[in-house]
Order: C-alpha cells, then structure tokens, then sequence
DNA sequence: CCCCAGGCCGCGC
DNA sequence: GCGCGGCATGGG
C-alpha cells in the first residue's frame, strides 16, 4: 500500500458518480432535502439529530454482512410497527423484534444485538458519544460498525474499511501489499487531511464504486479507476 | 443450482 | 493473532 494515493482515487470516483449523500435515511424518502431512496440532495449536519441517529446506528447494525435493499424492507416493517426511538424498540419483544426485521437476514442475532447495543448509545437526555474502544467493548459492535457510527453519528474522522474498502484496495495495489481492517483503515486516514466531509463522501464514493464496478465479480468496463488499478491491467478493460 | 451482500462472535490453534 | 463455522434473507 506504499504507493497508494487515496486522493488520486477520490478524484476519480467523484469525477465518475457525483455527489452521493450517505448516509440514506429511508424514514426521510421522498422528503424535502431527500431523494425517494433517502439520500441526502446535500452535505449531512456534523452530528445527527436523535431520531437521525436511531436510524442510522439501526441500519449499520441491520446491514452487517447483508444487502441495503433487504434492510430498506426490514426499516419499513420497523417504521410501520412504530418503532423509531430507543425507547420504542426496548419495549418491543425480542421475539417480536426479530419478526420485524427478518428480511434482513440473521434476524434473531441482530434483535439481540439491537436491545444490546441501543442502551449503551442512547440515553434519557439523548445521544451519549462514546469512544472507538468503548464502541468495540459493546457485543455486536465490531471495526466497521464502530466506525460508522464514529463518521456518520459523531462526525469524527475515521475511514470505514468496509468490504468494499478492502476490495477496492486489494486490486489497486495487489494482494501481496494488502493489509488487515486496521491496516487498511490507518492507510487511508495517514493520507488524508481531516476533513469530515471528504471522509463521508469517500466512503459513500467507494460503496457506489463497488456496487457498479469493484464487486466480487468484478466489472472492469468503463471503470472510473482503472488507471489506477493493478488489476485492471490486462482485463477486459 | 450457485454466489453474493456496507460483519461479528466464539472457538481452536 | 489468524482462520473457520455459524448466523439467514432476497436478488442475480
């Protein structure tokens, strides 16, 4: 990752796919300053309101290991069960909860790990900012979950080194030069100025990217970043 | 049929 | 500290 110049990639992506408005608030579709998938038309607040907090730490944790569209379904069937506060959700059954958000898949674990962690994020008086060990200290909060919440709730500048993240990299640089979640995550945020809405809207860039070109399977034609890619070099171009 | 998706935990080594 | 199985749905 020696020669890995993130603020190359950034150019391109943004060149590529525009602004991109994460983190998507679905209970906002279709509202002033939204999109009909809940995107942002504009740059997001520093830091999140309560109800725009809930949201967010409830689709981090809904979207581990799982596609956004099976999450989109599980947040409606939350909304429309009027659960959209901490404390509507801890007085829901777990059993109940769990029902509610089957589509997103691992639905018993991911009720548990909701009546878990809302506790620890919320209080009466409202949000309570905890540091990226205390966050890791809570079950179901692992590095990408932790560092969400540290970007899109707190506003502080950490880089997500999500999947696609990861992905994205190993190809760019080569499986030999790739590193582990911290590694990679220490990669960027060493070469980056701490500027919070470049990180939110790279991070964004790098999920756009990776849906349209840098997935499993990779889609190599017309990629926006492949000059800069060790992969690309001898694909399908 | 298969693979994939904005992980995380507990276990064995 | 790293690898692996379990957790589960819905789309391609």
């Amino acid at each position: 990752m020696a020669d890995f110049f993130p603020e190359q990639l950034y150019i391109f992506l943004q060149e590529a796919y525009g602004p991109q408005g994460w983190w998507p608030l679905h209970s906002r579709r279709g509202e002033a300053g939204f999109d009909q998938r809940g995107y942002r038309n504009g740059p997001s607040p520093a830091t999140l309101s309560p109800d725009e907090a809930f949201e967010v730490i409830i689709g981090a944790v809904l979207t581990q290991n799982t596609n956004w569209r099976n999450v989109e379904k599980a947040l409606s069937e939350l909304f429309t069960a009027g659960i959209n506060s901490p404390e509507s959700l801890l007085a829901t059954n777990p059993d109940l909860l769990a029902d509610l958000i089957r589509p997103s898949g691992y639905f018993r674990q991911k009720s548990g790990r909701l009546i878990t962690i809302i506790p620890h994020l919320f209080s009466p008086h409202g949000l309570t900012e905890l540091s990226r060990d205390e966050l890791l200290a809570i079950q179901g909060i692992g590095p990408e979950t932790a560092d969400t919440i540290l970007l899109y709730v707190y506003g502080r500048c950490f880089f997500i080194a999500d999947l696609y993240t990861r992905r994205l990299l190993m190809r760019l640089v080569g499986a030999d030069e790739m590193g582990n979640y911290e590694e990679v995550r220490d990669c960027f945020e060493s070469r980056l100025p701490n500027d919070l809405a470049l990180y939110r809207e790279f991070h964004a860039l790098i999920v756009r990217h990776g849906k349209e070109h840098c997935s499993a399977r990779p889609r190599c034609a017309g990629c926006p970043a492949a000059t800069l890619c060790a992969y690309a070099t001898g694909h399908d171009a």
